[in-house]
DNA sequence: TTGTAGGCGTTATCAG
DNA sequence: CTGATAACGCCTACAA
């Protein structure tokens, strides 16, 4: 069928473990050589087979993406296409191939990375996401394969490579802003308490409360699910409180559009009445009415580094863990401003 | 390293064929050694090393998936998301693997195609877009290598294997749907003229307005990149006619959102002075204010057929075509009402 | 600098 | 029903 290293070697008029060597350029084979076997290559339109390459050197070049349960709504998120963007162009760079495994259960994902791994079908894996007590992670922990995370490890923190944001300080620097801007009545509204990026930035806002002296309010957060109508009930919660809030930190841009949506249709206008935050900086947060003041976490550079990172840990086997923080910044637009006199009412 | 074939046979003192036969399941094994079998297996935390078992079957159990461009604003759309839950849904089922090339340029895609395919990496391919003339997909069909496109192939439509919606019908009926609002002043707003998508949907609208007898206006019809400030772009144009419309379908619910937004920043009331329909249903568009009226496409079923198609297609080698039309149904919500008398106006 | 031979972990073909 | 044995296509000592 295909066209094998020995045809080329035929031709060539050479041995097999030739064509090989000038496959993988090595040093010690004759220039002419390498010609006459590279125009034999040329001809017959040689390609080689990485089955066969991978099981003789016990490596693939491939490096495996593990995914969110694909039932989640996170799962729709920009977030992914855009890492995913990072990944590929980092795996491009050192010609890695990327291999997926989605899954709708938590046991069918756990399931695919055992078959990845097992299967020796990668070198390596990249983690997209990050939430406590993940069986997933403890398994590789356990094996001493390579991976990263992107995102921060529940735990073992300083014994796993990952790649984050500083979260729990993009949280305060955005909660200082709307301080800054005169607000007091901060609320505070995040996604699935399972995912460890909810928690830091949980944390972040209400490091800031406190440094600045504002009594912490246990009303003033809610965590829903990160998108679609999660946003319309956070806000009527917090809305129909005594002292309903006059700015929102939202963990999450498609939530904090949505809940955007939901304040327009209850006759409450943003920035005027209530300020809205929201993380990310998805293409969305520039279109939505009013554009939404966002925190960009560079999502695209979380993937690049993680990958590259993985790299490294799979060709260097005794490289030390690497922790990499990526830098975020507020993407001031114009969902925020200072606080109104009135308070918002819903229409 | 690894447990292998072998010692699982010594430790239950069969021949590693037999082993074999035991993970193939094969029947002429007596029920006594595959207990035993199993056994060893299950003791030894056995995992069969699937790079092997590719070389020795020639066969990877992995299907290999193209995306545009990962540099086009496609890439960014909700849309991939979506198919890839399909595709993964299929796969899972058959228990197949995906692998993945992204890529910048169409070269490197072409690449990275050739890497899969040529390198044995995997059994078959889906294509997750169509365009016009597209080298990917000539290559494909030169070597008679298994695949599937989503989407409806540019040419040779009856000789490649897809799966697609009836674009041509659905912006048709769509299109009706606003001539029976009572609109006549439509427009249309499009994307990428490279993706065969865009063209059908196009097609559809003017059959529609040619079978109402609606004079047909070439300004009227305003192609634009999928995603962002094209909305914007788009509409300006169109309000700057003479004659401005006061309906508009357009191909993307992206844009559409993005559209919707302009409007309401240039003052103009959606539905009351314009109605806007979009195209694929994606999450976002039950968010926007007002709810957008769209076209649900079935994406995930996009993707679950298309994968299950090519599986088909593997496993079978003499296989027929199979062309699938996925159906699709308008999603009415309030973006779209009788037209108003007054004509828009930009404030 | 190049060739020979064995091995990577399975599957598949033949015998028995 | 089960056991040898030869592929699968490439890599890598070891020899020459």
């Amino acid at each position: 069928m295909g066209v094998t290293i020995k045809d080329v070697a035929k031709l060539a008029k050479v041995a097999p473990s030739t064509v090989s060597r000038v496959i993988a350029n090595n040093p010690r084979i004759s220039e002419k050589t390498k010609q006459k076997v590279r125009a034999a290559m040329e001809q017959l339109g040689y390609h080689p087979n990485f089955i066969a390459r991978s099981l003789a050197s016990q490596s693939t070049q491939a490096i495996g993406l593990v995914m969110p349960s694909s039932t989640d709504v996170v799962f729709q998120n920009p977030f992914f296409p855009t890492v995913l963007r990072g990944i590929s162009e980092a795996a491009h760079e050192r010609q890695y191939a990327l291999h997926m495994t989605t899954g709708k259960t938590e046991e069918e994902i756990y399931d695919g990375v055992i078959q990845m791994v097992q299967g020796r079908r990668v070198d390596g894996l990249v983690l997209l996401y990050s939430k406590v007590e993940d069986p997933v992670l403890n398994y590789l922990q356990d094996r001493d394969f390579p991976f990263v995370v992107v995102g921060k490890p529940f735990k073992h923190e300083e014994t796993i490579s990952h790649v984050d944001n500083d979260n729990f300080r993009a949280a305060k620097d955005v909660t200082n802003y709307l301080l800054q801007l005169g607000h007091e009545q901060i609320a505070f509204v995040g996604g699935n308490v399972n995912l460890v990026v909810t928690v830091d930035r949980v944390l972040g806002y209400e490091k800031a409360l406190r440094e600045a002296k504002i009594p912490f309010r246990n009303e003033y957060i809610v965590h829903e699910k990160f998108l679609k109508e999660g946003g319309q009930e956070a806000v009527r919660e917090l809305l129909l409180l005594d002292k309903p809030p006059t700015a929102l930190v939202v963990a999450d841009d498609l939530m904090a559009i949505g809940i955007l949506n939901t304040l327009t249709e209850l006759g409450i206008q943003v920035p005027e009445d209530i300020s809205v935050v929201g993380f990310n900086n998805v293409l969305l947060a520039e279109m939505s009415r009013p554009p939404l003041t966002s925190v960009d976490i560079n999502i695209f550079d979380l993937g690049y580094h993680a990958t590259k990172t993985l790299i490294q840990l799979v060709e260097n086997p005794n490289e030390p863990v690497k922790r990499m923080i990526v830098s975020h910044r507020i993407i001031k637009r114009s969902s925020c401003s200072i606080p109104s006199l009135k308070r918002p009412i819903m229409s």
